[in-house]
DNA sequence: TCATAATCGTTAGCATTGAAACGATAGTAA
DNA sequence: TTACTATCGTTTCAATGCTAACGATTATGA
């Protein structure tokens, strides 16, 4: 929050500023706008090029590290909804990247595979995105970033994210 | 990244692993996971009440602060197209949270307008949000949280974000 | 065994999202 | 004035995304 937005924020909610914790809404507010960037760049330097979302990118990795991955497992791993994984598989299999599997042990459970050609466009795209990633942290050092991911390592754990 | 699917992803790119920054993986994806559940967090727990998605809200955050506003400032701030912002402006005009106001001087340019019906919203909304940043970075203490917020800054500002 | 509960993925319906095309308006130059 | 260009917001269309409801499958327990 910009400094002179305080007393806006102040009379508006009729409370003392002091209630409100400038430095939470700081970091809240760089965090987003930082993650949004990168998604933003990644999609549009990197993954446009073959019509995938940041969400579809980060489902055929899971696929291309794992083989095999639950639709559940990729919905916890994605931070989305089973019902968007579900969408997503089917525009990923209209462009035959992936394909579903269902397990014989227990037929209620889908697992998605990656094919040949999901494999050669992962083999193509990640060292660009990885490109991508180097470049937007470029700015810190190494010790910076192992700074700041260890912040936001603690972020996340403290709230099951 | 986990230390065992180094050799995984060394294996499948071909490439030495040398080659790839595993501190710029790590700092991307922790960002974009706390981000993610961040946003996720909030449309659960304090925006879903009011059916407001995280981008629905800040509009209405920035009308709030800044009474009228462009579409194209709105879509900057968002970080997202214009496009976006004319089809939320649709729904909140819907719910009459807000409405179009075209500029006198300029009849190219559309302002949107809080009316009174979404600044009472906000009065309600906007401390429960408050709660809930102070919530997600309650683990760091305000020198970290001085910390985590230049460091993000650093990479928002390298990066034109 | 059989009824009930729990779990899983999909579907339906709607809002969000962006690229591209489009009309309307304003600015610029001949 | 009259073209030409630039800018702005909307529209179109397809993909993403969520909640709730649903059908299928498995687990549990009497």
């Amino acid at each position: 929050m910009l400094p002179e937005e305080k007393d806006t924020i102040n009379q508006l909610t009729k409370a003392p500023i002091e209630s409100l914790n400038l430095h939470s809404i700081t970091v809240v507010t760089n965090l987003y706008r930082a993650a949004q960037g990168l998604r933003n760049k990644m999609e549009r330097e990197v993954l446009a090029k073959h019509g995938l979302s940041w969400t579809s990118f980060s489902i055929l990795y899971d696929l291309w590290i794992w083989e095999s991955v639950e639709t559940k497992k990729l919905a916890l791993s994605a931070g989305v909804s089973k019902a968007t994984i579900s969408n997503i598989t089917n525009t990923l299999e209209r462009k035959e990247l992936c394909f579903r599997k269902v397990d014989n042990r227990d037929r209620r459970i889908t697992c998605v595979v990656l094919t040949n050609k999901g494999r050669k466009v992962m083999e193509e795209l990640y060292p660009r995105f990885h490109e991508g990633e180097v470049e937007v942290v470029s700015s810190l050092s190494v010790e910076e970033q192992k700074l700041i991911s260890g912040l936001l390592r603690r972020v996340i754990r403290e709230n099951d994210f």
